[in-house]
DNA sequence: GTTGAAGCGGAGGGTTGCCTCCGCTAGAGT
DNA sequence: ACTCTAGCGGAGGCAACCCTCCGCTTCAAC
C-alpha cells in the first residue's frame, strides 16, 4: 500500500503499431472504445466502435483480438492518468491532496465503470493496474490518516468504494452530486 | 412530501389474469423477470425470462406486451413493499426508523436498479410509484431532521441518491458495505 | 359432460452483433 | 522508383434475440 507508484504502460498487452496509418487507427479505436463504453456500458457493440473510429471491423480485431483486450487497454490508459495526478497533488496539504485526487478518481471512474464491471479480478492487467492505482492513492490516504484528518476505522479501499459508488449514481445535477459526496466525506473526516 | 402514503396496486398497467393456469404463469413470469433483471440488468433477454418461468415466449408477450410493462410491474411490486415497511417502522425512534427503512430501501434498490435505469422519468407508472415511495419515506426523514438528528443542508432525495449509490456498488463482503454505508451516514447525522 | 373462448407454446422472419477470412492497398526500407 | 509485407475493409456464416401469428390445449361455466 505504501510502495511507490510505477508506470504500467509496458505491461499493456496490445502494443501500438509502428506504421503511421496503423498507429492512427489504433488511437482512434481506443478513443472510440472509451466513448462507447462510457455511453453503453460493457456491452457496447464492437462493430459500433469500429464504425465510430472510422475503420473496418477487421482492423479492430487485429488490434484487439478480444473484447477484453479493449477493456484492458482503455483501463490501463485511465490508470496511468490517475497515477500521474497523484504525483501532481502530492505537495498539497494532506486532506486537500486526498480530496483533489478523489475528485479525479471520481471523474475517471464514471468513464470506466463499464471496464471495471467487465474485468473481474481474473485479469492480470486489471490487478496490476489496480495495484498501481492503489500505490498512487494509498499514500495520500495514509498521510491524511496520520495527520489525524481521516477516521482510523476505515481503509483506503472502503473510501474508494464509497466514492465510486456515489459518483456512479445518476444525479439531478452536478451540484447535487457534489453536495452528496461532500456530506459522505464529512463522515470520513475526523471532526476536529 | 408529507402526504400520506397510498397503495399503488391499482394503477399497475397489466393485471393478473383470472384463470388459474394463467395466474400461475403471470406470477412465474414476474418472479423470473425480477431475478433476471437483478442478474443481467435492464438488458436481460425476454426469451430467457420466459424460459426461466417455464412458459412460451408468446405467453410472456400476452401478459406484458412490451419490456416496459415488465419493468413497471416489477417496480410497482417493489415499491408496494417499501411503503408497507415505512408503516411498520413508524413507531421507532426518528433516527432508528429512518435507518431501518433505508436498510430495506438499500436491499430493494439492489434488485431493482435495472428497472430504474430503464424507466426514465417518462413513465407515468414510474413517477406514481416514486411519489408513493417518497410519501412513505419522506416523513421518516422529516421527523429525524426535526428531531435535530439529521443535518439541515440536505434533502430526502440527496439521502436516497447517496444510499442507492453506495449499495449499488460491488463490495468485497457485506461487512465492508455496512461499514462504508454507516460512515457515510455519519456525515448525514448531526454530531450531537 | 359439453363447449367455446381464453390461454398456450413455439415456429419463423427480421435484425443485430460476433468473429474469420481473404483479396486489395499503401507505407517503409532499399 | 520498386518491392514486399504489414495492414486494411468488409463480405459472409453463425448465433442470439425480438416480436408476430396461429393451430392446439385446457379451464370453467353451464
Amino acid at each position: 500500500m505504501t510502495a511507490p507508484s510505477f508506470p504500467i504502460s509496458e505491461i499493456v498487452a496490445s502494443r501500438r503499431p509502428h506504421r503511421k496509418d496503423a498507429a492512427r487507427n489504433y488511437d482512434a479505436l481506443l478513443a472510440a472504445a472509451r466513448e462507447a463504453f462510457a455511453e453503453h456500458g460493457a456491452e457496447a457493440s464492437l462493430e459500433d466502435i469500429a464504425r465510430r473510429a472510422g475503420v473496418g471491423i477487421g482492423t479492430l480485431y487485429r488490434n484487439f483480438p478480444t473484447r477484453r483486450h479493449l477493456f484492458e487497454s482503455v483501463y490501463a490508459d485511465e490508470v496511468n492518468t490517475l497515477v500521474r495526478v497523484a504525483q501532481e497533488v502530492a505537495e498539497q496539504e494532506p486532506w486537500e491532496a486526498l480530496t483533489a485526487w478523489l475528485d479525479r478518481f471520481a471523474g475517471y471512474m464514471v468513464t470506466k465503470r463499464a471496464v471495471r464491471e467487465a474485468l473481474n479480478d481474473e485479469s492480470e492487467i486489471f490487478t496490476a493496474c489496480r495495484d498501481s492505482m492503489y500505490a498512487a492513492g494509498g499514500p495520500l490516504f495514509a498521510r491524511a490518516q496520520e495527520a489525524g484528518q481521516v477516521r482510523r476505522d476505515m481503509d483506503f479501499v472502503d473510501l474508494l468504494r464509497m466514492v465510486s459508488g456515489i459518483t456512479a449514481t445518476a444525479f439531478d445535477d452536478d451540484a447535487q452530486r457534489d453536495r452528496v459526496l461532500s456530506i459522505a466525506l464529512d463522515g470520513v473526516r475526523v471532526s476536529h
